[in-house]
DNA sequence: GTTTTAAATAGGAACAATTTTTAGTTAGTA
DNA sequence: TACTAACTAAAAATTGTTCCTATTTAAAAC
């Protein structure tokens, strides 16, 4: 999702384009760690000292609602967000909180066969599997 | 779980049997609809007039603890609670939330396969797939 | 059976994440 | 340049959950 597309996108739907929301978008879309809006608010206030932390939620409610945002709820913390959208598995250390990404060819073929078979066309997948990452074992 | 063995569970662990908590445990443990914290209080209210809804949570993060149940974070509505905690896919309405179970030996042989590439060994486990429901697809 | 005690409960206050409201500002159109 | 819907920031409200503490209770010790 480049920058221009983002914007045609957002043109078309009746959105204005402006500084913060630009940032905000450009910031989450190509994030790799799944940011919190918490952390999204915090690195933008560098660049804009005033923004609202309504504004971010706001702005990244309506990526969400465009489908190109994914927003990923847990027990005990605050909503992350991912913009990879595509089948892919997170795995999540219960302890650390730590979300690593796995994402191959052959786990989106054998998934998309599971969903065949189920007979849906889902909108959004998400896939967790919690386990105790390496770090939180030895320190345990 | 029968309920003599969830009683003989939570002696070894050191817990004490109270009506309330006994009462909980078998709500939560034989539901099939993933109820929240508040839906299991309000059922609950009209055995024991005077429980609280601290109690219920309590007694459910005891059951997390032990393994007999798994938390459902969502974005925008509390915790589902599922007694289930064998892999098995959740076909979840984005409009009114209703959550269908979806589980089949031939999901779990699939799914297995999966997690073994993965080099993993999971402690839980969340397949969530999402859709609109037939109901909420006509009347839009 | 009675006493002791550590743990659990009830009820309400506190908390944190998120949403709504309000009043002022701005982007995009004409 | 003027207009207006959409936006922004700040504050207030809301919601789900957790914390606090006086009281009660289950289970252990006597
Ligand atoms: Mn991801
Ligand atoms: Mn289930
Ligand atoms: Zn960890
Ligand atoms: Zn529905």
């Amino acid at each position: 999702m480049d920058i221009h597309h983002l914007i045609t996108k957002l043109r078309e739907k009746g959105h204005k384009i402006t500084p913060q929301r630009l940032a905000i978008c450009e910031l989450v879309l190509s994030s790799k760690d799944h940011p919190t809006a918490d952390q999204i608010y915090k690195k933008l206030k560098q660049k804009f000292p005033t923004i609202s932390l309504a504004t971010v939620y706001q702005t990244l409610h309506l990526l969400k609602d465009l489908g190109l945002l994914l927003e990923l709820g847990f027990p005990d913390c605050s909503a992350r967000f991912d913009p990879n959208i595509s089948p892919h598995i997170h795995i999540i250390c219960l302890k650390c909180g730590k979300i690593e990404d796995y994402e191959t060819e052959n786990l989106k073929e054998q998934w998309a066969k599971i969903v065949k078979d189920i007979g849906v066309e889902p909108i959004i997948q998400r896939l967790d599997l919690y386990i105790y990452c390496d770090k939180c074992k030895k320190n345990q």
